[in-house]
DNA sequence: CTGAAAGCGCTAACAA
DNA sequence: TTGTTAGCGCTTTCAG
């Protein structure tokens, strides 16, 4: 005989067997809900539970079934993007459906060098792909349920949901077009995430449809911290040419630059015309409210996280990848250029 | 004979076993790093092991051991909890050294109404205690180690680690006094927090020391969202004797209160002095940098973490009761009151 | 409708 | 140093 392992004695599905006068396969037909038990038995065993409050334990469940209901969510950490709004977003829209669903949610704040441990996970999100691809290879060949969110993954046979970067990034530029404006620098996110990539490839073909010259010299290219768009800020208004806009890959990126402008002595929008991307509700609340792009970062979690529950569940098995559109929110940094 | 029922044919500790000619024991030696091991076996295994991929089954070692490194994190869910810098400074804290510690994380936004499922689960941080009290009971009743993190829970028998918000509250105000200020308004967060409430009480504690009135209509009681500091501010602006100072129980709320000043044609801080409280970075994007008290929530979160993991490893069982000091950070929105 | 029994993948006495 | 064996708590055939 062995020892007893376990700290303290806890309610097993035997005691509540006993308990009830069955068999513990009665009992497990009754937590499972099966329809063949008799009414009398179920009401007892329920009894019971409830007497001794029990509660099945999830890891021998998961063992025997060989399912799990835990969802990893899988954030690659790099430089910034904890400062990135985006982040927390993803983890309240995923956190909290979550609840709802009953599904045990595991945060990886993911290195990407070290290979997790895979057992015992029942589907996986992959919060953009940063040099962890191999990570979701695996995860798929071990025929664990995945999707990726905010990274339309063409080349890889797995469901995505993103948001259209491309274009958002294209009509924010095209707004400061309209507006008048030809000298338009770009002060870019951290171009290893396709995000950023893809908001400076629109960038570049708003510029080329409108016929304005690209200027190399006009694009700084930074990590999404507040400290690199600081610097490009301050780079960008010192040139001897400055530009008269810029669009900013994110919203506290753009603060930042507001901030400098205003340190240098510079008006916005008068002397600068500024564009954000995100809808970060901190652009509300400085002096001069900021326009920006808006991304459903919610609505994508939320949605990635519907569309896992549903591959894990076997209800669906067809890969899919949606990409969802932005919206360009119009307020007060930005105006027509001013001759000097 | 059953049938398969994981998904897809995945590595076992008995296929290592029979790859490398030994029993499954000594396998299970060489993953747990027992020194009885051959070294020619060891080697002979850790290559096959290599070779297969393989990874031994959490579930089944927890189930086995009864020892599980699964760390919840449970994030009562109220009102405006995800705008408060606070939750994703705790998340970001705790998930960089859970990676660290090689804990799995879970995390809980919790209800507090539903009963969580606690089996399986190694350790659990609260985050705060909102209604939540019977939960931290049950925990302690399974003999799941706990602490309880921004809540000092004197009458808990339990280790927590909380911040000293009645002093940095009262430090504030003080530093408002000292500047001459006399009619000193405070927008109360949601009182249900602990954090909240000794914020007040370090306010009415200032005023008493400083021989200032308590005046009820100066206290704006919201549940730390900007909306509700929205309205605070409204009302507390047009106050037919508004105060000349506010105390502001959260950074983002007192972002809001300076935007709504300025939008009624005030000047910061000239018509009236904020202080708020957080350190939260955007307080520095403003027209004016504001003045506030820094809580070490990192710190916190991290010394709370390593506390359960010592209490995990039942390397310590002696319970703590930790308070942090803050520390007042003078910027740019406070000043002398002015006669009108 | 019910229960006995075999396993899920692993650990830990115990004996060799 | 090693293997045998008995569990951990549950699900699921299969035979009643």
């Amino acid at each position: 005989m062995r020892v007893k392992k376990t700290p303290s004695k806890t309610v097993s599905i035997h005691d509540v067997a006993r308990a009830s006068g069955v068999s513990i396969t009665t009992v497990s037909r009754v937590i499972n809900k099966l329809p063949s038990v008799k009414e009398a038995n179920r009401r007892k065993v329920q009894e019971v539970i409830k007497e001794m409050k029990y509660q099945p334990s999830v890891l021998a469940q998961r063992l025997a079934t060989g399912k799990s209901n835990v969802v990893a969510l899988v954030i690659p950490r790099y430089e910034g993007i904890f400062y990135s709004f985006y982040a927390l977003e993803l983890i309240r829209g995923i956190g909290t459906l979550c609840e709802l669903l009953k599904l045990d949610l595991l945060l990886r704040l993911s290195d990407s060098r070290i290979t997790p441990n895979l057992k015992g996970i029942g589907g996986i999100i992959f919060a953009d792909i940063i040099g962890n691809r191999h990570h979701i290879e695996e995860a798929v060949a071990l025929n664990i349920p995945c999707i990726v969110i905010n990274n339309y993954a063409k080349d890889l046979n797995i469901s995505c949901i993103a948001v259209d970067n491309l274009r958002g990034a294209e009509e924010a530029v095209d707004y400061l077009v309209s507006l008048g404006h030809k000298k338009i620098a770009h002060i870019t996110g951290d171009l290893v995430t396709q995000g950023a990539a893809l908001r400076f490839t629109g960038y570049q073909r708003s510029l080329k449809k409108n016929n304005i010259p690209f200027v190399e010299n006009y694009v700084f290219r930074t990590d999404y911290s507040r400290g690199q768009a600081r610097a490009a800020a301050e780079d960008l208004l010192k040139m001897r040419n400055p530009a008269t806009a810029v669009f900013v890959a994110s919203d506290s990126m753009a603060l930042e630059v507001m901030a400098v402008a205003r340190e240098m002595g510079k008006k916005i929008p008068r002397d600068l015309s500024i564009v954000g991307f995100d809808d970060n509700p901190s652009g509300l609340y400085g002096p001069v409210a900021l326009t920006t792009v808006r991304q459903p970062l919610i609505k994508m979690a939320q949605a990635g996280l519907k569309e896992l529950s549903l591959l894990m569940s076997g209800k669906k098995n067809n890969i899919e990848k949606i990409l969802l559109p932005t919206e360009l929110v119009v307020r007060e940094s930005c105006q027509h250029p001013v001759l000097k």
